[in-house]
DNA sequence: GTCTATACGCAGATAGAC
DNA sequence: GTCTATCTGCGTATAGAC
């Protein structure tokens, strides 16, 4: 264990050509698509000739494979811990948001294009359909939890779970095209604006926010 | 001029073969995006072959610029007139909420696909692209003139922008995905929850809400 | 690890019969 | 208007040299 951690499952120099692959890949996704992106489109990219990427992959789905992995493992493990935790439901609710916007922020990746029907309504991607599926519903149930305890106006749960999850794919996407991330905390930002909309009260706003990042969560999974 | 006003340069029978085919494609876009869609899933979803298609359309693209065009010209015409009433910008930007919500779900068409990066950001919808992009700086603008008459937050007004133009899509994909649309009344939905996240002042939400509505607009171009 | 050369299928589009 | 047959280019992936 004397080398540093990789999530590549290659410890060998030439693993930055496979990072590098990923980070190029992620972009072009989000811009085309996925079936809109050529693997040479990738290669060009990434400055190698389009059959080398199948030296650090298998095949052009294991790449997306690999950003879908990134972008849903982490948000999904925290999801289930924030609903777990002993709190108003607002509270739980605005970090998660905030979380999950600088998770998206802070990616070396832009993970925008990975989360389309496009990807996740193809037979070969059931298994993260499931995954994102999933995530969804902890969000509803944590809206539902919120008109439980009061914290939250009775809003659709579907509905409101839906308009967060694209208010958040969007600032990201917005972000990540090219001009210098507006001056503002971008994650503070959103889970605000999100907690405005869903709050019974807006006037708790500030002590929501404090509160909800006071409890500690596990570092990993 | 004894026939009914069409859209379609069509106005023979055989009209209703083009119309199915502008349907069924959109729902393909939207579901697998348009580079994923082949002109031969279209074809089979409208119960023709292939080729036939080619009668009705010179080409692909040009199927999906007749949806961007029903998708973008009637929302700029009213975004343009809104930014004209001589109203406070939030009762502006809940008419021009509403308005954008309904317009979409009101649609034959699922829509939800043709407004992605990977269309937008192909040279040859250029021209689309910057009809989308001034519809965007349209609403900047009245987040601008809330700051100015006081009604709405001092909100980044591209990053408020976002996460409205995001919300927005992401409810009409949910709406076209299938399940019975909510109990609720979506459009007012969607106008409220973002009036929520945006007013000076929550308290004037009903009002701002009647206010929106009253003054007429033109009804078409 | 990365290259060149290439196999092979699929997608968009045309020709021309009916 | 819709069909069958078919052309052509592009995209993923493999083989094998370096």
């Amino acid at each position: 264990m004397t080398t540093s951690k990789q999530a590549a499952p290659r410890p060998t120099r030439g693993a930055a050509t496979r990072q590098k692959i990923l980070v190029e890949a992620s972009r072009q996704f989000a811009v085309r698509g996925y079936y809109g992106t050529a693997t040479r489109d990738i290669a060009e990219a990434v400055g190698v000739r389009q059959p080398s990427l199948f030296f650090h992959f298998p095949n052009k789905q294991a790449i997306v494979e690999e950003l879908l992995r990134y972008s849903l493992e982490r948000p999904t493990e925290v999801a289930r811990q924030v609903l777990a935790l002993p709190q108003p439901a607002a509270m739980r609710i605005y970090r998660y948001v905030w979380f999950d916007t600088h998770h998206l922020l802070a990616s070396p990746y832009d993970l925008t294009g990975v989360h389309r029907d496009e990807l996740m309504d193809a037979p070969d991607f059931h298994e993260w359909r499931e995954k994102a599926h999933k995530l969804r519903r902890d969000i509803q149930e944590l809206v539902r939890a919120g008109h439980v305890d009061g914290s939250l106006r009775p809003v659709d749960p579907v509905l409101a779970q839906e308009l967060i999850s694209g208010m958040n794919l969007n600032t990201i996407r917005m972000a990540h095209a090219g001009r210098p991330t507006p001056r503002v905390d971008v994650p503070t930002f959103v889970a605000e604006f999100t907690l405005r909309a869903v709050l019974a009260d807006v006037t708790t706003l500030p002590e929501v926010a404090v509160g909800a990042m006071a409890l500690p969560l596990d570092p990993a999974s």
